[in-house]
DNA sequence: GATGCTATAGGACATATGTCGTATCCGAAG
DNA sequence: CTTCGGATACGACATATGTCCTATAGCATC
């Protein structure tokens, strides 16, 4: 059974991608930690990401990086380049093993004639992404550490609160947009609450409930809400 | 002449957009302070910002206020929720006498097959978006608050040092996402820099050279890029 | 002009966060 | 087992920002 078709079908991309696009979709596999999209690298593909989870985040001038979404399936990637950059502004690294589809940009563009759908579905998701980017931003303005460090644990926490993106301080602090000393206080505050455990550098969610209330709601609308099956025939 | 006709030679719309959908361009005009887009209003329209400048931002639950962008010729309003959302996310205000011209939603997704180079468009000023919210936001979480007032200003001030936007201390807190008692410290400062005058309230910018070090390019990329012609034939 | 109301400016203090430097812990090498 | 080097944790202090409160200016009414 072909790999390509089965996530065809499973999320309905037929009904956004015409037959002769749809043939152009190559399947790439990611182990947690590998990159999807290198900031800075040449934009050639357009990415469905069928299957796992990814994070994407900015690195600033002087090294800090700042984390800018998460995603899983069905989601877009690359698509935010594709028509205004030549290169790939953020770098996107799978937090799971992650299958992604991916189509040359090329193609996309000569074929835009008979996949008006698949068009919508950018725009839609492209609207959508830059909503969140735009709540969270006014969000972030206003909210301390605690919330923004409880939002990023829930969101990224896997079943046994182990943390799926990085659970390293160091990278967290850059990803939240805060100092490491900041952090490091809040850390010990939540250990001291039950929360979480630390040990080395790293840390591990202990009461998901008690989290839950500090974190405001910060990236749970994050994730993708377009569904394909709304640009059908 | 016709207004509209003269529009879109001037901005070469017709490169984007088909004949039968530039005949449902329909002109609107707009004095400062007047809403372009109201939060919260169906969308029924894609508008086209061919003349004058304007704010969008957005009003959170608390009844806070957070500024979001700029526009100005030539730029699009409204393409964010044209497929995500039934209703508009942010408000926008004009800055100055503008001047949009209206395309039907339904019109523009009826007519989607015949104007592939509209969507690429909109795909690209969209991604163009993201990417500065992303930027800005990034850098809106590092910075202190006289740097945001700085960009601010530099935003929005006319040639003699007038703001467009609003010069209300209080409205202009929200906007930058300060309280009003910091606010207030730092506009102190300024004004005992020389920078700035200030009377009941409202403020005026007197030497714009000592104001834009502190700007730290925070809104000057955020005009529109994406030029109509890109996507000619 | 006196009285009083409202808005604005700014003081005082608390909190959040950043920077710097040092004590401490851990693993590796001997 | 001991020692060294680097990483980690955290105290001490500075800065940025928020909250609350009050003095006073500006304005309106009498």
């Amino acid at each position: 059974m072909d790999l390509v078709a089965n996530f065809v079908r499973r999320y309905e991309l037929d009904s956004l991608i015409s037959p002769d696009l749809l043939e152009a979709l190559t399947p790439l596999r990611r182990m947690p930690g590998e990159f999807i999209i290198g900031s800075g690298e040449p934009v050639r593909s357009l990415f469905f990401l069928v299957e796992g989870r990814a994070k994407a985040y900015r690195v600033l001038e002087n090294g800090q990086s700042i984390l800018a979404a998460f995603f899983g399936p069905l989601d877009v990637l690359g698509e935010v380049e594709l028509f205004s950059s030549p290169r790939y502004a953020l770098s996107v690294v799978a937090l799971e093993e992650s299958v992604c589809l991916a189509l040359p940009v090329e193609a996309v563009k000569k074929a835009a004639e008979r996949n008006s759908r698949l068009f919508m579905y950018l725009c839609a998701r492209l609207g959508e992404k830059l909503d969140d980017r735009n709540l969270a931003e006014s969000i972030n303005l206003r909210y301390p550490v605690e919330n923004r460090l409880a939002s990023y644990l829930l969101a990224s926490m896997d079943g046994e609160g182990s943390i799926l993106g990085t659970d390293d301080l160091g990278e967290l602090a850059d990803f939240i947009g805060a100092s490491y000393r900041q952090l490091g206080r809040v850390v010990r505050r939540f250990r001291g609450e039950g929360i979480l455990e630390k040990a080395r550098g790293r840390i591990r969610v202990l009461d998901r409930a008690k989290l839950a209330p500090y974190a405001r709601d910060l990236y749970l609308g994050t994730e993708c809400r377009i569904r394909p099956e709304a640009f059908g025939p």
